[in-house]
DNA sequence: CTCCTATAGTTTCATTTGCAACCAGCATAG
DNA sequence: CTATGCTGGTTGCAAATGAAACTATAGGAG
């Protein structure tokens, strides 16, 4: 039997991890250069953008997978600088409704040519076809981790 | 003019920071459990693995791009765990050679398979194809960032 | 009602991270 | 050879992270 090998290089998981630094840490500074946020303000201001009749912070975490802690420090960093407010979320008390101010709403139009122009930057090499292809292979994988962890997590 | 609008679920840099993470967290328990490293001791392990002849760790945080306290911190650990050795270096008496010890070269070859198998399970609903196409993708993005760093960065 | 358990969000604390200062050993210029 | 600046590696410290404890409200079950 042949000795087994792995190129680290070679490995997926690294490979998938080094790019994402790669890509993270340019989109991290741009948008900590141009707009003073970080990533996870980001991430609360765009899920937020997306629910104009407000979202609460358990669904932002649910959704983006983000610690409730650091949703609910990123969120209370954006309440300071009255880029986002908080509605009584009337059908329960211990949560609140987030949406943007109008401040919040025109950073938000601010930063969202500029995201997307740095994606455009970014993925410049590759046609739409293999973008999609790309996407949609990264939705597969979450797919199969996903319910991996579900089956792995038998309540 | 339309307004311009973004789902963060279809923002790429997000996608693809979204699965990597559900892929970190997938192959860091699995090592953990199963062997007791962290991802830095891993990837410490594998580089000293594919160099016989011995690592600097400034080379292993070159390749890695991981922080050179990083490296320090895990060839500290797997020197103390003596899965590690440590020869010195003629040319240069600041840094070190490091190669694996008989019990790392046993905890190589133990963890590969597993790596492997654990890369099959979450790239298993893809042909070959996709996947070489998916690396050559990562690799191409990598390609672009670099040299945009090198051009940003000029001395 | 009143208890009991569960959940949204915050706070605390311990751990992890990485920058920056530091301590060798090296290399070049005088 | 000896100053001066550079590089490999470690250490110290300050910031970021996340698990667990805590607070306040919900939502039953009796």
């Amino acid at each position: 039997m042949t000795k087994q090998s792995l190129r680290l290089d070679d490995f997926l998981p690294y490979r998938l991890s080094f790019t994402t630094n790669l890509v993270g840490e340019t989109v991290a500074s741009a948008y900590e250069q141009a707009f003073g946020l970080r990533i996870a303000e980001w991430r609360v201001i765009a899920v937020v953008a997306e629910s104009p009749q407000g979202v609460t912070q358990q669904a932002i975490g649910l959704k983006t997978r983000m610690d409730k802690v650091t949703v609910s420090r990123a969120a209370a960093s954006l309440i300071a600088r009255t880029l986002l407010e908080r509605r009584p979320h009337d059908a329960d008390q211990r949560s609140h409704l987030l949406t943007l101010s109008a401040e919040g709403e025109a950073l938000y139009s601010a930063i969202v040519p500029k995201a997307l122009a740095l994606e455009r930057q970014i993925f410049s090499r590759f046609s739409a076809a293999e973008i999609a292809r790309f996407d949609a292979m990264l939705r597969q994988i979450d797919a199969i981790l996903l319910e991996g962890a579900a089956a792995a997590a038998p309540s």
